[in-house]
DNA sequence: AGGGTATTTCAAGACTTCTTGAATAGTTGA
DNA sequence: TCAACTATTCAAGAAGTCTTGAAATACCCT
């Protein structure tokens, strides 16, 4: 992924609002949820919402659609997934300890050891 | 990882100079670089590169310590792992195409399959 | 076509971040 | 102590981001 990508993705996560909504957003896959129930579900004014979502959009992170009169919005898991990998692979060359606070993480949700390489092998497309 | 830290150190990294110093000094480890040869190596103002590794530092992304006349800093690998954790982990609910966007990354620099668990599971301390 | 709903665009102002040169502080060695 | 070196702090200006209300656009249904 280019740097100037993932610096956009970057900017874009950096803020609370934009970080809600990927939260928000991410459970329901690429159902998405129309701009007016995000509105509501984050107490957000329109606009504001409006400029923030074309911000994570801009940026790669999530997708819109029409349908009928509303605005559907879902996460593009793709684009966060890359700017995920270039931090942890391109900037931090794979850092053992960077991997170990990674794993350890995953390790407290999910009370299961390692980076999950079973939940991966299903998942990768070669 | 509390939401106030993860968003000051994704502030920290959405800035190309600060990216920039992750990268030169993730390689060295521990062992860090004084802040003379920073700037020198990227070719920054003494004032410009001490903001940002202030920024960085504010935000547990690196580490600094005296040594002599110099200001040596490293890279905070918890700090970053956590942060990468947050996104892998709370943020994105481990969602299966966003770790299979982060695998395809390693595959591609490592020329292996999955995730590493085997590199994880010498480094993780339980 | 007209009314109602959903969403975006616009413009203004407040606020924050970034860069730069000048000044300041701390450390070393003669 | 003085001079040289390393690094940070300060102040000012430029540039960018965020929020808000008002206006505009797009769409559906009758």
């Amino acid at each position: 992924m280019e740097r100037s990508k993932v610096l956009a993705a970057l900017s874009a996560l950096a803020h609370e609002t934009r970080l809600d909504l990927i939260r928000l957003l991410m459970p329901l896959g690429t159902a998405g949820m129309p701009a007016g129930h995000i509105a509501q579900a984050l107490g957000l004014a329109a606009p504001r919402l409006s400029f923030h979502l074309s911000a994570l959009e801009q940026a790669g992170l999530l997708h819109s659609r029409k349908e009928a009169r509303n605005v559907i919005y879902s996460v593009d898991a793709t684009g966060l997934g890359k700017t995920i990998s270039y931090l942890l692979n391109d900037c931090c060359s794979d850092h053992p300890e960077v991997l170990a606070a990674c794993a350890h993480g995953r390790a407290q949700r999910q009370s299961a050891q390692g980076c999950g390489a079973v939940t991966l092998a299903g998942t990768v497309k070669t």
